[in-house]
DNA sequence: AGCACGCCGACT
DNA sequence: GTCGGCGTGCTC
């Protein structure tokens, strides 16, 4: 008699980078009906005991050898669906990475194969009683079942009258205890809704998405700093939920965006899941839940919400597109655009992208016809703010060296109006560079034309991209001036700086340092929007999405300190950044913004002040055309990192050497931006392609040789946000 | 990731 | 003679 014998192919817990596949078990007859695919088990492994993913289950397989038997189910059903078992070899695929990282990004922590960790479900206990002929034998009996004659009470509420009286009542099954699972999130806030009707633009917009409503559609929305976005992105939800399907939105980042959650729950109520970084383990999975059980129909989210667990996607929208975040910075590197394009594949149904500064390569594809371009031009009180350019080098001859002149005036002029000032100052950790202070001038790579990077050991300058290396100049090679320097101010300063020329107003500041405490970030942002406060300084973390009505003025510090990073996207993100600044001002009557800079001549700060996007792109567009950047060469960057320099270095050779015979333009190797940490040195090798089939087979085998390597590790990102 | 196996240097 | 260094290889 043939013995059916069943297989269960189990996706392991360790994500050591050597074991990149299944291990096969046997199951025993009690557990045999309950097992599924998708679903948590605990393994034998190596004399340890693992979690891990049932990924197949296959019957009557011949085996010519012996197998472990699974030791116990983790979950009652699967955690991951069939959509999410193959988005997750699709992601495996395209980042290059082992398949249990893949799925383990897209879990929750609570949900994740560990077993080390366990997050519970919280329960609220309620009594009930069930023997109503009992005769009570005191008075604290004799009030609880008093107090249980109309139904369920909370537990925590009978408690007051006598815990033991209720344990006595229980043992006497005179009443229970029933527990119920309640969420840990619960905002019981009533918003209010603001409805308005929307504009001919917007309402253009609106149709247009409706009209693909049921199949896979790409949409990029371009629309300028308060043209009323958001707007349109709810109409278009409600048309999708009277279908009864389910919408995904993606910010870039939800603790940010506050706001923007508020404005969603006044019109979608209790329908909504919260997802992001903020929320505890606890909170996301019950958020996750909520989701799974169907309980909402809609999500809002950082990255991750791309991985919400609808069975049903009716839409998905990705709001600010351009955002670096949306990019995973660590293993799997992939780009929620295109988890994004996949899942509204599967689920034909639009997706629609969202920014007023679309990023250089999503323009493109919606100029080509990838992507279907809805314009919105007009802000919706019509004006745009009035932007004036200061020329910092001037200012400094004057000795005005922090404030402009014009800036000092009219942050006075708006004090005396009681109307409020945003002062904006993006001082992030970026490698020194040498500036001329008499003509501007940057000294940059001849060959990558990318900002140089100073290296005191040694006084040289040297490009990451390729490893040209020279001594830093006494004079400046455009004016011949010796008065080279690197420029730094923070926002700390600035404070100090602002304090000290106005010193009645009252200052606040927002950054990571002022912020670090849950609710402060908040908290600042409700108090200057109460006018507690008349001036807020900050970084790039005020620039988003921000809406104060009371706000006339926004000065821009140092607005081309971005142009300085060595990176080729640094005119993309000063553009960028110079927008979404000036948006901030005059929101609800008209505003004026001041851009301080040392480089008023630059294409993207030109541009920026005057919001002609247009041109901004013309212009990058010929610029990365001419230097083979995106988007028309794509761009690999392989990290190769180990103590050993002269092993690394060889390494890194021996990789050149293999990826030399492809048809692509291979850069490096070079130590990068930050050569050393932890004794560890980064050494990186760049490749430009048309392409992926024309590297991706080499690219793989690189990835896997490292694999034996212990005193290796080389990782791969597929187009980097940052290089 | 663990853990065993295996092949070379300085010690009770 | 042995203890232990960590390089290599395997885990159903």
């Amino acid at each position: 008699m043939a013995v059916e014998k069943i297989v269960i192919e189990v996706l392991v817990e360790l994500k050591a980078k050597k074991i990149d596949k299944t291990f096969s078990y046997s199951v025993s007859d009690a557990l045999k009906d309950k097992v599924s695919v998708g679903m948590r088990v605990l393994v034998p492994f190596n004399n340890q005991t693992l979690e891990g993913f049932v990924l197949n289950i296959e019957y009557n397989k011949e085996l010519d050898y012996n197998l472990k038997e699974i030791i116990d189910i983790v979950d009652d059903g699967p955690v991951i669906n069939k959509e999410m078992l193959e988005l997750g070899k699709y992601i495996s695929k395209k980042t290059l990475c082992n398949l249990i990282s893949a799925y383990q990004t897209m879990l929750p922590k609570a949900l994740k194969a560990h077993k080390k960790f366990n997050v519970n479900k919280k329960y609220t206990s309620y009594i009930k009683l069930i023997d109503e002929t009992y005769i009570p034998k005191n008075d604290n009996q004799k009030n609880i079942i008093e107090r249980l004659k109309n139904g369920l009470v909370l537990k925590s509420e009978l408690s007051r009258i006598s815990v033991s009286s209720i344990n006595t009542l229980i043992s006497k099954k005179v009443i229970e205890e029933v527990k119920e699972e309640t969420y840990r999130l619960i905002d019981t806030n009533n918003y209010q809704d603001n409805r308005v009707k929307l504009t001919l633009e917007q309402e253009n917009a609106l149709n247009e998405v409706l009209k693909c409503k049921d199949k896979f559609a790409p949409f990029l929305i371009h629309g300028v700093t308060g043209s009323g976005k958001t707007e349109v992105y709810m109409h278009i939800i409600e048309e999708v939920l009277k279908e009864n399907k389910e919408v995904i939105v993606l910010v870039p980042e939800i603790s940010l965006t506050p706001q923007m959650v508020r404005i969603f729950k006044s019109r979608f109520k209790n329908s909504i899941a919260i997802l992001h970084s903020a929320l505890s383990d606890g909170e996301k999975y019950d958020e996750w839940r909520k989701i799974e059980r169907k309980e909402v129909s809609i999500v809002i989210g950082a990255r991750s919400a791309i991985f919400a667990p609808f069975t049903n996607l009716g839409l998905i929208i990705l709001d600010e597109e351009h955002s670096d975040t949306y990019k995973q910075e660590n293993t799997p590197k992939y780009d929620t655009i295109d988890i994004a394009i996949k899942r509204a594949k599967t689920h034909n149904c639009p997706l629609v992208l969202g920014s007023a500064t679309p990023s250089i390569e999503s323009y493109t594809r919606a100029k080509t016809g990838i992507y279907k371009l809805v314009e919105l031009k007009h802000r919706i009180n019509k004006t745009m703010p009035d932007v004036k350019l200061i020329d910092m080098k001037e200012e400094i001859k004057k000795g005005y060296r922090i404030l402009s002149k014009k800036l000092i005036d009219n942050i006075t002029d708006c004090l005396s109006k009681n109307e409020q000032v945003i002062l904006f100052l993006n001082r992030r950790g970026y490698s020194t560079t040498i500036t001329c202070k008499e003509c501007g001038n940057t000294l940059k790579c001849p060959n990558c034309e990318i900002p140089l990077t100073y290296h005191k050991n040694g006084n040289k300058l040297n490009c990451h991209y390729c490893n040209y290396t020279t001594y830093k100049p006494l004079i400046c090679p455009s004016c011949n001036s010796k008065n080279l320097d690197s420029y730094g101010m923070g926002t700390e300063k600035l404070e100090e700086e602002v304090g000290k020329i106005f010193k009645t107003a009252k200052i606040v500041r927002m950054d990571i340092d002022t912020t670090k405490k849950k609710g402060s970030h908040e908290r600042i942002i409700n108090d200057f929007k109460n006018k507690k406060y008349d001036i807020l300084i900050g970084t790039q973390m005020i620039s988003k999405g921000l809406d104060f009505e009371n706000v006339t003025l926004v000065g821009v510090l140092n607005g081309d300190a971005q142009l300085n990073i060595p990176d080729f996207r640094s005119a993309e993100r000063t553009y960028s950044l110079l927008s979404q600044v000036s948006g901030r001002s005059g929101r609800a009557r008209p505003g004026k913004v001041v851009i301080q800079c040392f480089n008023k001549e630059h294409y993207s700060i030109k541009y920026a002040s005057t919001n002609d996007y247009e041109s901004f792109y013309k212009e990058e567009m010929a610029i990365r055309k001419k230097l083979k950047y995106p988007p028309y060469y794509n761009i690999c960057l392989v990290t190769l990192t180990g103590a050993d320099y002269d092993y690394l270095k060889n390494e890194a050779d021996k990789v050149k050497e293999y990826l030399s015979c492809l048809n692509a333009i291979i850069l490096g190797p070079s130590l990068c931006t930050v050569p050393k940490i932890n004794n560890k040195y980064y050494m990186q090798i760049i490749i430009k392609y048309k392409n992926i089939k024309d590297i991706y087979d080499k690219l793989k085998f690189v990835v896997d040789r490292s694999k034996s390597k212990s005193k290796l590790n080389l990782e791969v990102d597929l187009n980097p946000k940052k290089i």
